[in-house]
RNA sequence: GCGCCCGUAGCUCAACCGGACAGAGCGGCGGACUUCUAAUCCGCAGGUUGCAGGUUCGAGUCCUGCCGGGCGCGCCA
């Protein structure tokens, strides 16, 4: 429709002298419906070229393409208005044909194909496992998640990544808080000791570590393995065995969390890797040879007041051991390597500052950094009953992921981390996340795409048909809203994709939910006339697809009783 | 001190590339259930978009300065 108006548009300003010759008519669709269903602010923008003011522009603009005329069929009236807008309303006919095209294309109404033929790769929880995933981890998975499935649905061959490191320092404190643990378990008597956890004094065997893992999960994994393991390891022995059980046990838990989310990743990429094939070194070489590189105090420094930064930053430590820059930028290389076209870093808000480093080392390699997007989401506060709830990783007092779920289910916890755009603080009401009413939103949606469900099947009961059901019937206020709500399904998840914002779409799906209802409410379909009946209940199953389709790629499910 | 994010209705938040009268939900007030799901609907009230300048036909949106909050600024990740 907007390419058919830019046309007519185009053509009718040749007639006007001054007009330059590149001019592209851009339209909107108005906030206000009673502006019309598309507008353009040509006449404005054409003002200072015309020399006229944009009102008279609008109108001689309005008059010409009315004298065109516009096809009747697609356009039914095109008026000056404001300080210079061409608002244009669509055709009755129009709607229909859009909706009938809406119901044939089904659950893939809404796919895109800006990414057709190209390969996106979003990376995202990438936790390392040296615990239970918390709530801040949630906001990370479901964000990475639903930017997946937009890509997904906008055509992109999506791949989703989880990239760890199992081979750094807080793994061996992993290790051996597990092990501190494990000689408690078999010698209920051995020798113990406070340490400061966040302020608090906790006792804890005399072997763990200063820095440990307070969380219970530890005991726990200390308690199977000594319950269930065939040759137990040597509780004084190496602390490896320990770090590997714990490791394994973790990462299962991460998964069943994951799972319950409806997430499956499709690779795992351990940091390891990047040294066991040289990646790591070789990218420091590289660095070196292309001059970015120096030494000094025994570390080695990558130049980044070069990019504007006020301080260098150590890539090596005098340890020799990698700062983790250096694994990140060489994991940055291997994924620009692997070809994809658009590479999606879903990072917290306290990670911010590490990545302009990793963007600087690819550009410093030869790769284009372009390709990369770093999304940063801010921090979740859990509130109930209207205060924070106080969390601390030291202390293990934070509420789980999983907690979380528990306490209000999986669809509002993915529904929720939604809600808000990526870069406004997050306020997790729990009591209202808990409400199962109107007021919470998730259960608003589910309601009204449960009800067209119901309204369907009691029609099939009956044997009722509603195939070619005549669209001109449908022409009260709320079926027109309806319609034209419905068919914005497209552009949103298009928009929703390109700017890597999910809440749009969630936004959105409120607003169909809303239109729903209220034609609901207005409009009966069962027990009108067989052939109002039948483009309603057209229009209902138009507006279950688009509920069907949204809530999937939001990953709520979509019930059909409630 | 420096960098990034935020400041919009009582609360939580929207507002696509700068567009028309800044919108929702919750909360508040007032109405509506012989009905395909009342987990609903209809109506009302509520705003100097933190403050001060600037840019222009037009600014919540862009620029500068200030105020307030969050997160960073490690040879931790």
């Amino acid at each position: 429709m907007k390419t058919y108006l830019a046309s007519a548009l185009v053509e009718v300003l040749t007639q006007f002298d001054g007009t330059p010759p590149d001019f592209a008519p851009e339209f909107e669709k108005p906030k206000n419906s009673e502006h019309g269903d598309l507008a353009t602010n040509a006449a404005m923008q054409l003002a200072r070229h015309l020399r006229r003011p944009p009102r008279r522009i609008a109108e001689e603009l309005a008059e010409a393409l009315r004298a065109r005329p516009l096809d009747p069929a697609r356009i039914a009236s095109v008026e000056a208005a404001g300080s210079g807008f061409v608002n244009f309303r669509f055709a009755t006919e129009y709607l229909a044909e859009e909706m009938r095209a809406l119901l044939a294309a089904g659950e893939a109404f809404g796919r895109g194909e800006t990414g057709k033929g190209k390969r996106a790769l979003v990376e995202y929880v990438s936790a390392n496992p040296t615990g239970p995933l918390t709530v801040g981890h949630g906001r990370n998975a479901v964000l990475g998640d639903t930017v997946a499935n937009l890509l997904a649905w906008s055509g992109y061959d999506v791949t989703r990544e989880y990239y760890f490191n199992d081979a750094g320092r807080q793994m061996r404190v992993l290790g051996e808080s597990v092990q501190a643990r494990y000689q408690a378990v078999i010698d209920p008597d051995a020798p113990r000791k406070q340490i400061d956890a966040g302020g608090a004094s906790v006792e804890v065997p005399a072997s763990f570590p200063e820095d440990g893992y307070l969380g219970a999960y530890i005991t726990d994994i200390a308690e199977r393995l000594h319950a269930e393991s065939e040759n137990p390891p040597d509780p004084d022995g190496d602390a490896a065995p320990f770090k590997e059980a714990a490791e394994k046990a973790i990462f299962a838990d991460i998964e069943r969390t994951l799972d319950r989310l409806g997430i499956r990743m499709d690779t795992y990429f351990n940091e390891r890797s990047l040294y066991e094939n040289d990646a790591v070194w070789r990218a420091l070489q590289a660095l070196r040879d292309a001059g970015h590189c120096y030494d000094r105090d025994g570390a080695v420094w990558f130049r980044t007041t070069a990019f504007g930064k006020e301080q260098d930053t150590v890539l090596v430590k005098r340890s020799g051991e990698p700062t983790y820059r250096l694994p990140d930028i060489a994991y940055h290389v291997d994924k620009c390597d692997r070809g994809f076209d658009r590479i999606v870093d879903i990072l917290g808000a306290d990670h911010i500052a590490t990545y302009p480093d990793v963007l600087h080392g690819l550009r410093a390699l030869g790769r284009d950094a372009d390709r990369v997007e770093v999304m940063v989401h801010q921090f979740v506060t859990l509130v109930r009953g209207g205060a924070p709830v106080k969390m601390s990783t030291r202390r293990a007092t934070y509420v789980t992921l999983d907690d979380l779920m528990d306490e209000v289910g999986e669809d509002v916890t993915r529904f929720f981390f939604l809600m808000r755009s990526p870069n406004a603080h997050l306020e997790f009401d729990l009591d209202l996340a808990k409400e199962a009413s109107d007021k919470n939103p998730v259960f608003y949606l589910q309601y009204a795409h449960a009800r067209i469900c119901s309204i369907l099947r009691k029609a099939a009961e009956t044997g009722f048909c509603d195939e070619g059901a005549d669209w001109s019937l449908l022409a009260h206020p709320a079926e027109i809203a309806l319609m034209k709500v419905l068919l914005r399904f497209p552009e949103v998840l298009a928009q929703a994709a390109a700017a890597r914002e999910p809440h749009q779409a969630a936004n959105y799906l409120r607003e169909v939910a809303v239109a729903f209802t209220q034609f609901y409410g207005h409009c009966r379909i069962i027990g009108e006339a067989n052939d109002l009946a039948a483009a309603r209940m057209q229009l209902a199953r138009a507006a279950r697809i688009v509920l069907s389709n949204g809530l999937q790629a939001l990953g709520v499910s979509r019930p059909e009783r409630m």
